[in-house]
DNA sequence: TCACTGGATGCAACAGTGTTGCATCTGTGT
DNA sequence: ACACAGATGCAACACTGTTGCATCCAGTGA
């Protein structure tokens, strides 16, 4: 962020670190929660207003459907379709060529304009299942 | 509903034929405006509690990612995937069978055990592209 | 090291959304 | 017409996210 004339502040430096380090990704509340309990002091809005910065900047995901975040691990890649653990919320990202292009023929046969779309699968992670 | 010994109330009727006769799925709060701008007494509460027994019921579809919702048309499909319009929130069910094989080919590529997905194009109809 | 400064922060207040408890009403079967 | 289960409306509440504003602070240049 210091790219763009953005202070790293000792909430936002905290806020990052829970991001990444987190295993599973996690909602404002859950940030929040979180980060209190670990002792950092910061206020609900300056979590929302970082959630906001960051997933302008395209450093973090949206997982669909939620309002929870994880890090963009694949930054490069077009399409971040991801599978979360409805148990544990773990998520893991992956790619499919077969996929992509059904997708492009559905695109290309419907009347529509498709614009975007939005896909995750949900399902139990190695550890849950 | 009445095989579930649930009473069709004037409220009910409305509310159930203002979400089959809209071209576009309506959320709760729509619902509630255009039921009372048509002059029919009701309660957003009863508007919400209507919306979850006809979703619980099988009778209505949510959009993904959003808490509008639409008559379930083809309720012998498996999947129903739409497409919806981000310009007018007109929506259609389509069916891929390139698709559905892409995504059983993820999902067995897969560790996680796959339970289900959310699927959903996003664009513009005919009328507003 | 120190003052400066723009962005970040915390706080308060607010708006929107959805939920719950409860007294009352109403559709339905008898 | 009656009785009853379920539905309704209302009030109050909880949660989530936003905005305005005074204050703070990380980063910069001297």
């Amino acid at each position: 962020m210091r790219r763009d004339r953005r202070p790293i502040t000792r909430p936002r430096r905290a806020l990052l670190e829970l991001i990444e380090r987190s295993p599973k990704p996690l909602g404002p509340r859950e940030l929040h929660r979180e980060l209190r309990r670990a002792g950092v002091r910061i206020d609900r809005v300056s979590v929302y207003r970082n959630v906001a910065a960051l997933l302008e900047l395209g450093l973090l995901h949206r997982v669909l459907g939620s309002t929870a975040v994880r890090p963009c691990v694949e930054r490069a890649q077009k399409c971040h379709h991801a599978i979360v653990c409805t148990a544990c919320g773990s998520a893991r990202e992956f790619h499919s060529v077969a996929l992509e292009k059904a997708l492009g023929d559905v695109r290309r046969s419907t009347r529509y304009r498709v614009l975007g779309h939005l896909l995750e699968l949900r399902g139990l992670c190695e550890s849950c299942r």
